[in-house]
DNA sequence: TACAATTTTCAGAAATTTCTGAAAGTTAAG
DNA sequence: CTTAACTTTCAGAAATTTCTGAAAATTGTA
């Protein structure tokens, strides 16, 4: 298990970046290894590979799976199991993209939906829902949105995302089509 | 500074989401603080309020400020610092987004960039320089893609977000319009 | 200029997160 | 059933992050 100088580097800046992410340094270096290395590792090799314990490997391992972003095979002869980066690049970054949102989306719309249901008891009270409303608008909105985008075909997302500016004519044309209406869901 | 029983618990939840969004504990205490809260606050009343060291505070606003998310005040006849959020929901949101969008794809881009202009010493670095070409490209796009939507008005971007699955018909007439041949589903 | 009000800094303390490695748990094969 | 190969767990150690509070710096006013 010796890495390229490029893996090295791109291994060690992931898990720089890794807390950023939303996963601590290891885990992001096993993530970028898995990314970057052609075949599967067993936890012996990643534990070699990024000099770190073998517990460490193992609880890598778990998080990265509740991430859904590393898969579990085996090879045949072998009882060890080997893993790699749970599919293409941009299924990555999708899975990356919906998981966030779940860790930082869902449980604030959740505890503010909690608060909502609250009556008011004084004037203070009051303007702090009005807040509270506004965030928690945008926020359903934000998810709405996100979800969209995550289901979207592999084709139409790159179609949206490489529109640059050409989205504001896009949106000029739907108006004059739909007479100013928004679209059904 | 007697904190709403609704404001108490929406300034909370700030805080445990906090590193999730990008910051610690107590900075998300203080930012959802100025920001529900009506009237600006002064640093000795955020402590009072959160319970934390004046010293805490006076780090914790500093952060705030190289996020560009509060506003430094003052009251005629007070030579303290007041602080409110920096404009409205949707202005903080953007901002807290183009914020990420820097801290947490920039360095990476610019890493990566570096490392395209290696050339592969081996097989094994030129394995590893196809995935981050890969990596790369997909960064950059998103990298525009989030550029874009910080530009878009604020009633465009609102327009975009309530499209929901109605985006993939509007991609569609795009493509009549400007020529491009998909199959239709 | 001197002073008092206020903010910032930062060394060390406290809290939290991450990591190790030995022990316990699991599983396939004989 | 037994054993050996492997994985997981978890208590305590190490590393890192956050927080405090006293001292230093800054700033407006007289």
């Amino acid at each position: 298990m010796k890495l390229s100088s490029q893996a090295q580097a791109f291994v060690l800046h992931f898990g720089e970046m890794g807390s950023r992410w939303g996963f601590n340094r290891t885990v992001g270096q096993m993530f970028a290894l898995l990314t970057i290395h052609p075949v599967p590792l067993n936890a012996e090799q990643l534990a070699q590979a990024l000099k770190i314990s073998r517990g460490n490997v193992s609880m890598g391992l778990k998080e990265l799976q509740a991430w859904r972003l590393v898969e579990l095979q085996h090879q045949p002869g072998d009882r060890k199991d080997y893993f790699t980066a749970a599919g293409s690049i941009w299924e990555l970054a999708r899975t990356v993209f919906e998981e966030r949102r779940k860790r930082e989306l869902d449980p604030t719309l959740s505890l503010l939906r909690q608060l909502l249901l609250n009556e008011p008891q004084d004037e203070q009270d009051a303007q702090a829902q009005e807040k509270i409303q506004e965030v928690y608008s945008l926020l359903e909105l934000l998810e709405e949105f996100a979800n969209t985008l995550s289901k979207l075909e592999h084709d139409d997302l790159l179609k949206l995302m490489k529109l640059g500016s050409g989205i504001i004519k896009l949106l000029e044309l739907k108006n004059k089509m739909s007479g100013g209406k928004t679209a059904p869901d």
